[in-house]
RNA sequence: UGGCCUAUAGUAUAAUGGUAGUACGACAGAUUUUGGUUCUGUUUGUCUUGGUUCGAAUCCAGGUAGGCCAACCA
C-alpha cells in the first residue's frame, strides 16, 4: 500500500548489502522450538523474516531448533507448520537443527582436534560454582587439560553410550575470565539418554543451542539470522564458533521481542496456562497464540497488518492491545456478513399491525456493494435487546422509551405506548404502534428518529450460544506485578450467552464470519454443529454509547 | 559493585546534521436506517547535563532510567 514507507533497522541493513553487492539474494529462516505453540510474537518474528524475502531477492526457511529431545513433539511440530501456512507464508526448505547432528558431532570433533574443546567430568553444580559471576571470574575446570586424544576417545564414548545422564560434557576451552559469562568455558554437548521425536534413540548426546543454532544457519548458508535482543550476548560465541570451524559467515541480528498489554507471551507461561486449565488448551480463543486468535476469529490478514503496523526496533516496549482490535475491526468491517442477534430478549407486541408476517429485504454488508441481500420475516411479535429499552432514560439516550420512536432496522418506525410488568415489577413486554407509511425504503411519514435498533422476528428467531471473550488477565504487564502472574487473570475473560438470531443464520454455513449488528464480531466456533450453533465473539464494535455512560 | 543493549506524545514507530511526522488511543464536531463505518478538527513528545556545529532527536562525553547476561533450556 504505502511504497515510500520508511524501512526498518533490519531492512536499512539489508538494503546496503544488497547495495554493496555483499549478496546477491538473501536467506533468513524461522527458527520455532517445537516445544509449544506459536503466539502472536512469534508471528511477529515470521512476518519479518519471510516478509524480508518477499521484498528482497532470496527465500526463507523453516527450521526446527530440535536439540532438547525432552521437551519437544511432533503436535508441536505440526502446529507450528500450520499457523505459519495459515498466516499467509512459505518456506523454502522444512530442515530440522537433527539434521545436522552428524555434522555438529564431527564439528565438534574439529574443535576438540584444534585443542579448543574438552570434556569435563564436573557436575553441573560444580559446573555453576566455577563459573564465577558477572563480577568475578571463573575457574578452569580440573578437566581442562585432558589431552587432545583422551577427548577425543572420551567424546567417542559419550556418543556410544559409556555414560550416564548428566556425568560428562564436552565443553569449549574459551575463557573462564572473560567478560561474557557465555564466552566462559560453554557447554557444547550433553548425554541425554532420550528419544529424540526425529533420530529416535540414535544419539545420546545432544548439542547445545549455541552449539546447533550458529552451524545450522552457517549449513543453510543464512545470510541474516535474525532473533530477539535476549541472544545479543550470543553473537560472540555464534562468531567465535564460525571463525573456529572456518565455516559460511552468518551474521545474527536482534530485534526486541513484541510485547502486548493484558495478555503474557511467554510459552513457558502459555504452557502453564494450558496445564493447569486456566484456559481450555492452546487454540482457547483468549490464547495469545496463533491457534487461539484464528479461532477467535482474527484473520491472517489483520495479524499480518498488525505486525506491519507495530515495526521492528530495539527498544522494549509494550503494545497496546487496542491496536490488534483496531486491524481486526478494520478488517472484518469490510468483508463480514450482517446479521441480527437479540442477545437478552425483551418481547415487543405491534398492537396496530395486522396478524400476518411479511418479508423486508436487507443489506448483508453495506461496506460492499457486492455483498447483496437477504430477507427478514416480520410480524406483530418481535424481539428487541433489552438494553435497547429504558423506561426512565437519562439524556442523550437515543433508544426506546415510553412515548418515544426509533426505527427497526430494515423495517418500520415505532412508538412505545405501554410498559408491561410483571408482579415483581419488572418489564415482561411493550406494547408499540408501528408508523405504517415508514417502510425502509419507502418511507414517506417524514419522521426523523434518533435510534435504529436491531431485532428479530420472534415466531422464527434461532436459539444459539455466544460465547463472549474479553481480555485474558484484568491488568496490562501480569508478569510485572507482584506475586504469582496467574493472580491476574480475568475472572470475566469468558460469559456463554443465550443469542436468538434471525434464520438467515442457519443457512450461513459457508460463512464464517459475522457482524451481530451493533455488538460485535463473530465467527462460527469449532464446536458449533447443525442445530447448536456455537459462536464466539472475536471483538466487540465501538460502543459511543458505553462511553457516554462511562462518562457519568 | 563487571559487560552488553536501549531511551522521540498515553502506546508503537519515522525523521540517517537542516520545518519533529505517521498510526492507534483520547477528546470535539459532521455524516449515518448499526451510538458501527466514513470524514474533519484538537490534544500530548526528543530522559538529563555539558560539548562539537551556522544548525543536534541525530555526532561526542558524563549522568539517570529500563532491559539482558552466572540451565547440562532455547
Amino acid at each position: 500500500m504505502s511504497e515510500e514507507r520508511s524501512l526498518n533497522f533490519i531492512e536499512e541493513i539489508i538494503d546496503e548489502h544488497l547495495k554493496a553487492g555483499k549478496y546477491q539474494q538473501i536467506v533468513t529462516r524461522f527458527p520455532p522450538e517445537p516445544n509449544g505453540y506459536l503466539h502472536i510474537g512469534h508471528a511477529s518474528s515470521i512476518c519479518l523474516n519471510f516478509g524480508l524475502t518477499k521484498k528482497y531477492p532470496g527465500y526463507t526457511n523453516l527450521r526446527f531448533d530440535d536439540t532438547n529431545p525432552t521437551t519437544e513433539e511432533t503436535e508441536y511440530v505440526e502446529s507450528i507448520k500450520n499457523d505459519v501456512k495459515w498466516l499467509g507464508f512459505e518456506w523454502k526448505h522444512e530442515l530440522y537443527a537433527s539434521d545436522y547432528f552428524d555434522t555438529l558431532y564431527e564439528y565438534a570433533v574439529t574443535l576438540i582436534k584444534k585443542n579448543r574443546a574438552y570434556v569435563d567430568d564436573s557436575s553441573s553444580e560444580e559446573m555453576a560454582s566455577m563459573k564465577g559471576t558477572p563480577t568475578e571470574p571463573g575457574k578452569d575446570s580440573v578437566y581442562r587439560n585432558r589431552s587432545i586424544e583422551e577427548n577425543l576417545q572420551l567424546f567417542e564414548q559419550m556418543k556410544n553410550g559409556a555414560f550416564a545422564d548428566g556425568t560428562k560434557t564436552l565443553r569449549a576451552k574459551i575463557d573462564m575470565a572473560h567478560m561474557n559469562m557465555l564466552m566462559r568455558d560453554p557447554v557444547l554437548y550433553r548425554i541425554k539418554h532420550a528419544h529424540h521425536h526425529r533420530t529416535g534413540d540414535k544419539w545420546c548426546i545432544y548439542p547445545m543451542y549455541d552449539f546447533a543454532h550458529g552451524q545450522s544457519d552457517s549449513i543453510e548458508n543464512i545470510t541474516h539470522s535474525i532473533c530477539t535482543l535476549e541472544f545479543v550476548p550470543h553473537r560472540e560465541l555464534y562468531d567465535w564458533f564460525i571463525n573456529e570451524l572456518e565455516i559460511y559467515p552468518s551474521h545474527q541480528y536482534e530485534f526486541a521481542r513484541r510485547n502486548i498489554n493484558y495478555t503474557v507471551t511467554s510459552k513457558r507461561k502459555l504452557l502453564q496456562l494450558v496445564n493447569e486449565k486456566h484456559v481450555e488448551g492452546w487454540d482457547d480463543p483468549r490464547m495469545p497464540t496463533v491457534s487461539g486468535l484464528r479461532r477467535r476469529g482474527y484473520t491472517p490478514d489483520s495479524i499480518r497488518d498488525f505486525c506491519e503496523r507495530i515495526g521492528i526496533a530495539k527498544r522494549e516496549n509494550m503494545i497496546d492491545v487496542s491496536l490488534l482490535e483496531f486491524c481486526i475491526r478494520e478488517h472484518l468491517n469490510k468483508i463480514a456478513l450482517r446479521r441480527m442477534v437479540v442477545f437478552d430478549p425483551l418481547r415487543v407486541i405491534i398492537t396496530n399491525y395486522p396478524n400476518e408476517t411479511i418479508l423486508l429485504k436487507t443489506e448483508n454488508n453495506p461496506e460492499d456493494p457486492n455483498g447483496g441481500t437477504r430477507e427478514m420475516k416480520f410480524s406483530n411479535e418481535i424481539l428487541i435487546e433489552r438494553d435497547d429499552f429504558m423506561e426512565n432514560p437519562p439524556k442523550k439516550y437515543f433508544r426506546l422509551s415510553p412515548g418515544n420512536k426509533v426505527r427497526l432496522k430494515s423495517a418500520y418506525i415505532i412508538q412505545c405506548d405501554e410498559v408491561l410488568k410483571d408482579a415483581a415489577g419488572n418489564v415482561t413486554a411493550l406494547h408499540c404502534s408501528y408508523i405504517t407509511n415508514s417502510k425502509s425504503g419507502e418511507d414517506t411519514s417524514g419522521i426523523k428518529v434518533q435510534g435504529t435498533l436491531h431485532w428479530v422476528n420472534a415466531a422464527d428467531a434461532v436459539e444459539v450460544e455466544v460465547r463472549e471473550y474479553d481480555r485474558l488477565f484484568k491488568v496490562e504487564d501480569p508478569t510485572d506485578e507482584a506475586g504469582d502472574f496467574k493472580e491476574y487473570l480475568n475472572p470475566d475473560s469468558l460469559k456463554i450467552v443465550k443469542g436468538f438470531a434471525e434464520p438467515a443464520i442457519l443457512t450461513d454455513t459457508n460463512a464464517d464470519r459475522f457482524q451481530f449488528l451493533r455488538k460485535g464480531y463473530y465467527c462460527f466456533d469449532k464446536e458449533s454443529k447443525p442445530g447448536q450453533l456455537v459462536f464466539n465473539r472475536t471483538v466487540t464494535l465501538k460502543d459511543a454509547w458505553a462511553k457516554e455512560q462511562k462518562k457519568g
